[in-house]
DNA sequence: AAAAAACTAGTGGTTTTCCGCTAGACGAAG
DNA sequence: CTTCGTCTAGCGGAAAACCACTAGTTTTTT
């Protein structure tokens, strides 16, 4: 098998040094170059083969998603694993949807950096623990922080935010529950008083976060 | 360092026992019994010191959420990693709440159980990469499937759905952008009419899908 | 330069939401 | 048995959103 040709693209030198050294020494890995922004990168496939990028996110002049997007319309073939020095899911998932098949934040271990990119080259994903971590972190800490709002809502309450949630009117939804649109009103207003907000804008978001609808 | 004494939970002995082959024979490991479902995990660590559990999430009697909510509130110090056939990561939400600090398929390869086990025993989360993978995925088929209603609007109008979304009225839009109330109005009727909305409700929903806006 | 699209602004009217306040009925908990 | 919480229902009024239509100006595209 013929070695796997590596770019890696990076505004920090340092970067690059240290990921060349981790190819290089590694067998069936072979390092062809670096560059640090999109258009080096696009301007270097364009003269050489290049099975596999490793691009960082924030670059100047053309970043790593404009670049990874059009990379994977131009050359399908060319691997792109994200690197980051945030474990951000969003950007992550912005990336994966630019068409990265990796994502790996800038001080994973050597082991990791090696998977990733053994995983991706078999066309599997990959994506660094640690990032995941924080994905699951992220909705734990919004709903399951000490005590929240909901639990000052009753059952009707929740009830009833869900039928808003779902564009419901007060008449559609004083007829679906066949209570009388004064109630709903009634609820609706004991429901803004609790959980302390503006208007109905205010409510989806709210129910959103707090797992009372889902999106 | 004392080997780490681990668990296995699920209905199939087939999989307690292909388990129990890849942790004998691995260092630092001891296999100390199976439990095919909730109520013989909790009756097996009354009696004898765990420190991690590989624990279905499908099974009789009593299963692996509830059985990981009883342990992560009463045994804190025992480890739980989920195990499941499905990749469903609203599952894998559930049992991360629930006290799970990791989360492996059943196909999952003996490296990767291996890994898991070593990153959740360092009091780090682990969760299968496949899962990931699915993660991502499910998200990119709802929100980049070929062409979005996104592209019918334009910059303004988006800058108005933000303003909307953070439960600005529409003289408070007004105001900021310094235009009239009617101009206003007249791009959020645009706004419903381009995205067949029927009310702000819709809207924030619409503009947390296509990431307009963010939570 | 002409056409198209986007942004602007207005009139006039309907519907819905939001707010404050009161109050009876009912079941559960003390 | 009384109190508390919840669900119910009503009134009146203000604010905001929604709808349909017209139309001038600016910007972009062709």
């Amino acid at each position: 098998m013929d070695k796997i040709k590596i770019l890696v693209a990076d505004d920090h030198q340092v970067i690059i040094d240290g990921l060349e050294a981790i190819i290089s020494t590694t067998e069936h890995l072979e390092f062809i170059g670096g560059a640090s922004n999109g258009k080096e990168v696009i301007s270097k496939v364009k003269s050489q083969p290049v099975d596999l990028i490793l691009m960082d996110i924030n670059m100047p002049e053309m970043d790593g998603l404009e670049c990874t997007a059009y990379l994977s319309k131009n050359y399908p073939n060319i691997r792109v694993i994200a690197l980051s020095m945030h474990d951000n899911p969003r950007l992550a998932k912005r990336m994966i949807k630019n068409g990265a098949f990796g994502f790996l934040l800038k001080n994973s271990s050597k082991a990791n950096i090696l998977t990733a990119i053994s995983e991706v080259m078999q066309g599997r994903n990959f994506f660094d623990p640690m990032l995941m971590s924080t994905f699951f972190d992220a909705d734990n800490k919004k709903t399951s922080s000490s005590f929240s709002k909901k639990d000052l809502l009753t059952k009707r309450e929740i009830q009833i935010i869900q039928l808003i949630c779902q564009e419901k009117t007060t008449i559609e939804i004083a007829d679906e529950l066949s209570i009388s649109t004064h109630t709903v009103e009634s609820h609706r207003g004991n429901i803004m008083l609790k959980l302390e907000l503006k208007n109905s804008v205010g409510l989806v978001k709210w129910a959103i976060q707090n797992e009372v609808i889902e999106l």
